[in-house]
DNA sequence: CTGAAAGCGCTAACAG
DNA sequence: CTGTTAGCGCTTTCAG
């Protein structure tokens, strides 16, 4: 154990106390190359009594190789993407690639300058979170020179390859599992987030699937911040007391769908008999609640995996530079807020 | 727009394209030093049209600076860890500071890996979670040559800096304030972790102020996995089965509490009057639950700004090196499953 | 205000 | 199996 160096250990350093060539100490540290066990254990020796630890910076700018992932996504509060991070890093977990996270709280500014700040390490590959982004952000994607995969939705082109499901089918799904149980009268509680593309996307296609059977929407509402839970009971409470006929309501999340599920069983209202519930996300927190939410699976996890996966494989030796499209597909869970007549 | 390059783009490119030499083109890209109003936009027209995005792997080792804050810390799942990455975020907004995230999934071998990996890239700070790491961890973060600080935890000494709160004493206060209602019969409940530090010091704080007062846990149980809000409905029933005579239950984390606080109100029974319980944590997630769980704040977000205006603080011009020891002080908030019998 | 030279710490490519 | 020679793309430093 030495005194703190004032300046960094090179390999150079690990060089002279080994009294081995910097560029064999290069060949033992990185396991490349033949090199004698007699010289590789001097090297091993002489690096851990120093306590080197390789400059990657030198090494990146030297080999132009670069083991970092970019994944930008919008937020960590959502509890969504903590789970695909979840599934990036395992996949990642026996290679040598690293994930690299950016947040961009939702904003397409905010989106352009951390993607601009990850490009210029010049990663390996770039999982970001959506399908939609500014031009800029796209030309940037577009001249990267790494693959890029764009996560959650598959409603759009992808500037590369992209792994999600169809919030639009989503939402149409959803809608005809209601119009099937005989629901006609529906609300609909969600976020206050004109950029979050995804619940849109699943609004819309819940509204045209319900247009197309001659329904539409009587309520709706949207929230922004303060907890989910004390929301979706708000929402609910409100919503009813406007239209009392409401048979369902549809939650853009279930975390405000459970907090619909605990006003309403308080109440003691009848579910799903008197009124039907449904969220989406299928989040495991939930599990534990007096009665299981109806919700549609996000595929969040396999999300991050298959992406990871995809980034893996175009940095192979063999890689081809294909891109690929994944378009998973959510399944619903009835729970026991959904009505199911059959089966 | 242009095909994509093979070959990235330099700063050579720009210079050739500007007409300016690869210097003044540096400087006026990095805002640094007096650049004439003229060539500082040839230089920014011709970098915008190229769409040319700076190599900071060069660029660091250059300057021998790097804007990365490596932020270790155990999991993503845990909600606490998510809640101090947007503290962190949120005060490196305005600062070239950047954090980059590694996981250990509460293994010291991976630690061990996360941290080299991360000291690698010659970090201008590094933000750990938790005063307990393998000696080779100790050994690279001390001769790391960058800032660090231990968060969350305060038990303990820390290699440099550190901010968080004092675990064991948390216990304490929570036991205080449970026999001071006169609650006896105390259950406890918990995750299996034997490396979560954090939560073993909480139990020891609580233990032994119950001790002070003759007081022993009566009961208790660990789990793993799965959701925790079933699990605290589970665990809950089992022990109160085991031992009707419980008249409080400690649970390590809110969500747990959360699901015994759910099943015993299906059961009818009078909280806080025939059992009261309490949590740990301070989730916003749960308000909007019928009754209020007791809890204790964490502090999650001061813990990652105060981290972060620490590493911040000492990356300035006028920085002093010093180290610096942040206490916060958590409140109980008695919620309504904890009796107050005084103010 | 602008430019030329030197080198950051490492690794690719080639010799021995 | 080991060493030497050139850079990687940028910034520091020093001259104009």
């Amino acid at each position: 154990m030495s005194d703190r160096p004032a300046r960094p250990l090179t390999l150079r350093d690990v060089s002279a106390a080994s009294g081995v060539s910097e560029m064999t100490v290069s060949r033992v540290l990185r396991n490349r190359g033949d090199v004698s066990e007699a010289t590789r254990q001097k090297v091993l020796d002489a690096a851990k009594e120093l306590g080197y630890v390789p400059n990657k910076i030198a090494g990146a700018l030297a080999s132009q190789r670069v083991n970092l992932v970019a994944v930008i996504i919008p937020s960590f509060s959502n509890m969504v993407f903590p789970e695909v991070l979840s599934g990036i890093n395992a996949a990642f977990e026996n290679s040598p690639l690293q994930p690299v996270v950016g947040i961009t709280d939702y904003q397409p500014g905010k989106e352009e300058e951390v993607l601009y700040e990850m490009l210029s390490w010049r990663p390996s590959g770039v999982i970001i979170a959506g399908l939609e982004h500014s031009d800029a952000a796209r030309a940037m994607l577009a001249a990267a020179g790494t693959p890029v995969v764009e996560i959650m939705d598959t409603d759009g082109r992808p500037v590369d390859s992209m792994v999600g499901i169809s919030h639009r089918r989503a939402g149409e799904e959803m809608a005809k599992a209601i119009i099937k149980e005989g629901y006609e009268h529906i609300g609909f509680m969600g976020t206050k987030m004109p950029l979050d593309h995804r619940a849109r996307k699943r609004f819309e296609g819940f509204t045209e699937a319900l247009a197309k059977a001659g329904i539409e929407i009587e309520e709706r509402d949207f929230y922004s911040g303060g907890s989910a839970l004390a929301k979706g009971r708000e929402m609910t409470q409100h919503m009813l007391e406007r239209n009392p006929d409401l048979d369902f309501l549809y939650y853009s999340n279930d975390l405000i769908g459970a907090g619909g599920l605990l006003y309403l069983i308080e109440q003691g209202v009848d579910i799903p008999g008197e009124v039907g519930l449904a969220g989406f996300n299928g989040v495991e927190l939930l599990q534990g609640l007096p009665r299981q939410l109806a919700t549609m699976d996000a595929c969040r996890s396999e999300i991050g995996a298959a992406a990871a996966q995809i980034i893996l494989d175009r940095n192979a030796d063999n890689a081809t530079g294909e891109n690929k499209s994944v378009v998973l597909t959510p399944t619903i869970s009835f729970g026991d807020t959904l009505r199911r007549h059959r089966r």
